[in-house]
DNA sequence: TACCTTTGCGCAACCGATTGTGCAAAATAA
DNA sequence: TTATTTTGCACAATCGGTTGCGCAAAGGTA
């Protein structure tokens, strides 16, 4: 029935006593105070009676501190994000923080809107996954905590948990060269994003390493989604159709999958692929897919945890955190 | 180098005039309160050159708004779910509105605790996708706007969106016994919920409709997790084995098939399958799955309509949107 | 009785904005 | 010149809490 729950003023009043009073009864300071054993029992009770709730806004304005931490991240639909999101929201909520989430869609201007808007909103800390590679606009922001995940730009003081991408992106080159693949292409995803440069980094390394050639069109694609792999795919089918393809995440996996079989192609006699991001679906494609597996839950608890000392003011470092090869089914051996 | 961003009044100071001024000026009603253009001019420079944001915090305090909505949702790391949050949050920008997350896991203290929590925070409504099948938390609450989604209580005066669970699974049940099963057991989710029991009700009364003489165990499992689909389907693969699963929904039918595929069954020859909640990587399995889609982009935009309706004091009714079968090859005719 | 200590609590400022009202100075009219 | 209107802005309350300090009344001591 209460409108919108009662006050400190409103016990205050009913009570005839001064809304001080009720404030230190209420944050459990009345023998620090001396407020009286029977004061301090009507105020409980009232407060009880009353279902009372600080109104956290004016608490948020008094104290200089909101208890809330945005969550900035490309895409709550990629599986991949909407973990990490599960594992900070429940590390948070041990915390007693709350989450405001942006999902900037990969986009620069949307990324920069929802700072902006977190900054107004004077939100504690911040956990974001970042677009484009330089980070300039974060200059602007170092006085609030913040942490990178799964992007991250080496030149801020800004520490970040990631995956160690080149690695990763390596091994699974490495895994189908070893396989005796010559002819492999990278689907990519956003050019601008680090985990991306990390990622096709590792492809060429590991390629130049085992002395293959890096044609034209090796690296295809340009962001994250299951159209890139989709439409992607289908160019590459056209042409000089490579033995394997490199998935730069589970997206982009998806589509190409899709268009592999829509073409009437098989996997793996006709192409291989070999995904980034694991998720629990992939062993049950026709083939399982081989993927490299990405410490999801262990990024968002240390990326948490590093957010939390970067606010007590200890010093954090940055950390990249190993992959995992899951080998299936999706890669053929040739020779 | 602003420790926290620039203050009305500290524009005020610097200009030598009153706080109240800078508040009309950037509140574009100088000319209503003759602020005279030149003082608008200076206002407006200092403004920008300190990259001036208000704090938020005193206005939501001041203007008794947050400009926030809390999705309240069981599990973000379900693909139904984030796809939801996706499209609210997309909506919810739109209208300048910010979310706040939480995560309830299914779990009914978590799920009073966050919605105390999105109170004490003043949000100015409320996305909710409930447990249980009652609702009374809910009633202390009528002075918020809140649209449920997904899940509803029918006795409530609260408006809901969700898809038709109970024709979904009819026809989904139909569909398996048109193809000759009868021996079909439902894989159900967390009983304490209105979308698992109209879809429970759904398959049982096509069941009778059809004459089909409903078992024990013929409803089995617990929650709406991967874990607790292949753990079912474990159990239902030791006895007296069902000709076709109906998985109540994503999560349910990765773990199931899961299990399928570990006990070295085949899909559909050995065990049909058919899902609620369709999603790419369905169209990639072996076999594809058959699945009844949810129009899950409808849901959330009409929510954060029926939302903003709910706010402006406009009469809502609740939704019930249209699912749709998709037909794929994990269910084989027998006879 | 006079003084000191303890008890019990309230006053008022503050956080950063908005907003109704008031009021001097300047401009205009009579 | 005087009265009136317009211009240009400031005062102070308000939102709902927290917190340093002050102070009267009660109790204790000499």
């Amino acid at each position: 029935m209460s409108t919108s729950g009662i006050t400190i003023k409103q016990i205050a009043d009913m009570l005839n006593i001064s809304s001080t009073t009720v404030s230190r009864v209420l944050n459990g300071r009345a023998r620090q105070y001396r407020i009286s054993e029977r004061t301090e029992q009507l105020v409980r009770e009232a407060a009880e009676k009353h279902h009372f709730q600080p109104n956290q806004i004016a608490l948020n304005l008094r104290l200089n501190k909101t208890n809330t931490i945005g969550l900035v991240i490309p895409d709550i639909s990629n599986p991949f994000f909407a973990n990490l999101a599960r594992t900070a929201e429940t590390a948070l909520r041990l915390r007693d923080k709350m989450i405001l989430l942006c999902d900037t869609n990969d986009d620069t201007v949307r990324e920069k809107e929802s700072l902006q808007l977190l900054m107004g909103r004077k939100v504690d800390g911040l956990l974001v996954a970042p677009v484009g590679l330089s980070g300039s606009h974060f200059e602007s922001f170092t006085h609030i905590p913040t942490v990178f995940i799964d992007r991250y730009f080496t030149e801020l003081p800004i520490p970040f948990v990631a995956t160690d991408n080149f690695q990763g992106a390596y091994e699974a080159t490495e895994y189908l060269i070893k396989k005796g693949h010559r002819h492999i292409t990278c689907i990519q995803g956003l050019e601008l994003t680090v985990s991306n440069r990390e990622r096709v980094k590792g492809f060429t390394e590991a390629m130049k390493d085992h002395g293959l050639p890096m044609l034209d069109d090796q690296v295809v694609g340009d962001d994250f989604s299951i159209a890139n792999g989709h439409s992607a795919m289908l160019k590459l089918a056209s042409k000089n159709r490579p033995t394997a393809i490199f998935a730069l995440n589970n997206q982009i996996a998806i589509g190409a999958m899709q268009a592999i079989h829509e073409l009437g192609l098989r996997i793996p006699q006709d192409v291989s692929i070999i995904s980034f991001d694991e998720q629990p679906y992939f062993e049950l494609t026709a083939p399982p897919v081989t993927t490299v597996r990405q410490p999801v839950a262990e990024i968002g608890e240390a990326a948490v945890q590093s957010l939390f000392d970067l606010m007590e003011g200890k010093n954090v470092v940055p950390k990249l955190l190993p992959p995992a090869l899951i080998e299936r089914k999706s890669v053929m051996g040739i020779d």
